[in-house]
DNA sequence: TTGTGTATGTTATAATTTTAACAAGTAGGT
DNA sequence: ACCTACTTGTTAAAATTATAACATACACAA
């Protein structure tokens, strides 16, 4: 497998916004752009979007720009797009059930193989998609399944210990409580609480 | 109102970790942390941590540490957590209903005062928060009101756009599209596949 | 009360990230 | 086929962010 570990972190971080930004562009029937009109699109200056794309190959024409089918292929196959990762949720309370309903991401990342839940009573199948009591993981993990989203209220730090010895290594967290993680494993918070303590500070700051 | 503007963007960013990694101590019954503790509890170094305190004053004391409390206190008041900061959703559909179940953050960072669909036959009550429908916003908008929850899946931009005008001034965006707004206000973007895109890239570029 | 060990807050240094500048190369017109 | 205008990819500079080093001051023990 390729290795991109060069890669920085904050080019990483915006390689989602460009793929986005670039259906979008495609939805509009745009089939070439330069990185200033991107730039306007995103927000994110010009010299960054080339540096960022630089990353990935000499993915323009100069004189020209980039043909965006092209890119949105390249992209996709780097995030993951042409990848068929199984997917896991932790928790089927109704942040869970509304995820396992959201079935854009089928063939986007992957699909969603199973959820789990501590609740026994809740096992069954939401929305065609199985759900079993959180105590049976150990024989209902997916074979090759490295990415969780959790969305439980308890116990987490003991099911979040529990999913790494299973094997996962990445973790979509929309608990609210901090959790704890060796290096090897990546906590991708969603935490809307957060996101709106973020907002206050900021626009209060302006003011 | 006070003024904040020189706080970095990546110390801000890190404040929310502090408040909950400190509310999880504080629950553990700890009132007296070091930044070196702290470090391992949130994989972040000790000298960050002291630097990020210092944008805020001298929280702590040399030779002691921080006592819990204080600092929960502290930034409880600079994230809005004595604010009562009035919050919409609009959108009601699975997401948006889950958020609206998710009572927790009242007095955390304030409260939804109310949220707006689309469709009409939506409105209503759902979990006590009144749903109207999308076409009476203007009305509806609360006073003060400054920051929207989005969760809609058809006419974005347009009522993006329209929330601006209203005077909204902070985004979290639920919604996998691609979104503009002027340098004013801030998106905080909650996209559950570029989060799994990210970890795959990550989990990828290891091996 | 005095002294020592320790942790902060800050100053100085390193690393990362962003932006600017420009050389090289292509498109598209003549 | 050539020339010009324009945009990329990259190199160099600036800004931001993170880490290390250390002086200051407090806690705690004797």
């Amino acid at each position: 497998m390729e290795k991109r570990t060069n890669v920085p972190k904050a080019t990483l971080q915006r390689f989602p916004i460009y793929l986005k930004a670039l259906r979008k562009l495609e939805k509009l029937g745009v089939q070439r752009i330069m990185s200033r009109e991107l730039s306007e699109f995103v927000n994110i200056e010009p010299t960054t979007i080339r540096r960022d794309f630089s990353f990935l190959g000499s993915l323009g024409k100069q004189g020209y720009g980039y043909d965006v089918n092209s890119l949105i292929e390249i992209f996709d196959g780097e995030l993951g797009g042409n990848f068929h990762e199984k997917l896991i949720i932790v928790g089927a309370g109704n942040l869970g059930k509304a995820l396992m309903n959201y079935n854009r991401w089928n063939h986007v990342v992957g699909e969603i193989v199973c959820a789990f839940d501590i609740a026994p009573e809740k096992a069954g199948e939401v929305y065609q998609i199985p759900v079993y009591p959180l105590d049976q993981i150990r024989e209902k993990m997916p074979e090759g399944c490295r990415i969780a989203i959790l969305t439980i209220s308890s116990d987490i730090q003991e099911t979040v210990d529990l999913l790494i010895e299973l094997g996962i290594r990445g973790i979509v967290d929309f608990t609210h409580e901090h959790i704890q993680v060796p290096k090897e494993v990546s906590v991708k918070q969603v935490d809307v609480v957060s996101m709106i303590q973020e907002l206050v500070f900021e626009t209060n700051s302006i003011k």
